[in-house]
DNA sequence: ATGACCAGCAATGCTGGA
């Protein structure tokens, strides 16, 4: 089976590609980021005569995620329990797939703007919230999957220019301890079990021909239990949507399990 | 040297993204 992530920045403009995309690629999950939607604007029919099962948890003008399957979807939980947030950031289901259940966990992570900020303040407190419901929901549900739009680039191989980008934003040591925290509670990042090509990327700035340069940060990213571990066949990135006529800026990550 | 793009909201200029 087949699980991928996409931030589509604005589902309203992106309907149409996220559309096309699954026709070309029937995965059996697709979780969404920064759809700037409310629920009732959510295009869940478009999605169903796709084939897909939905649940969405969005707001007004920013953030939103949401998760798409074909197989039935159950005990949705939207955002971080217990983590008092005005901000739809997280929205967590379990997937009745063939194989078994699997729970996957979809966030929007919060940017963090600069060093030194409220909003980086923000990050780091939300980060430890959902650490600690990562511990939680790994003890309830060992086969799980988190994915999503981390908005950190873990290591210097993420980053197309990782010296002068050195302690900024999605590059402190702070965010990236964060990423290593989720590594050590037993998540592993699938691209990285696999040889990749250097410079893979998932986010390009629409600016300064970022993505023709290439110029580009891997902030998309995909955990796997241990449970699935080895379960983990392939980790791609589609870069082919970026060459899309008003692309969203970040490109979908695709992982197959065995 | 600087800023350069895109989306939403709302009303033309701002916020936020990364």
């Amino acid at each position: 089976m087949q699980v991928a992530t996409w931030n589509v920045n604005s589902l309203a403009v992106r309907l149409p590609q996220v559309l096309d995309w699954l026709a070309a690629h029937p995965v059996d999950a697709l979780a969404l980021q920064e759809l700037k939607l409310t629920d009732d604007k959510f295009p869940l029919a478009a999605f169903e005569e796709a084939g897909y099962r939905a649940a969405a948890h969005g707001q007004k003008t920013y953030n939103g995620v949401a998760i798409l399957s074909r197989a039935p979807l159950r005990d949705v939980v939207r955002n971080i329990t217990g983590f008092d947030d005005e901000q739809a950031r997280v929205i967590s289901a379990t997937l009745d797939t063939a194989e078994g259940p699997l729970r996957l966990v979809n966030g929007y992570f919060v940017n963090g703007q600069e060093p030194g900020s409220e909003k980086f303040a923000y990050k780091m407190r939300w980060l430890d919230a959902l650490q600690a419901q990562l511990r939680a929901e790994l003890a309830a549900h060992p086969r799980l999957v988190l994915v999503g739009d981390f908005n950190v680039a873990p290591e210097d191989r993420d980053s197309y220019d990782p010296e002068g980008l050195r302690e900024t934003i999605h590059h402190t040591t702070a965010e990236r301890d964060h990423f290593k925290a989720l590594l050590q509670m037993g998540l592993t990042d699938a691209f990285r079990m696999f040889e990749q090509p250097e410079k893979s990327f998932s986010w390009w700035d629409y600016r300064m021909l970022g993505f023709q340069k290439n110029r580009g940060l891997r902030i998309d990213h995909i955990l796997v239990s241990d449970a699935l571990k080895p379960r983990v066949q392939a980790c791609t990135i589609d870069r082919a949507p970026r060459k899309n006529k008003q692309p969203s800026d970040h490109a979908p990550v695709v992982v197959t399990l065995g």
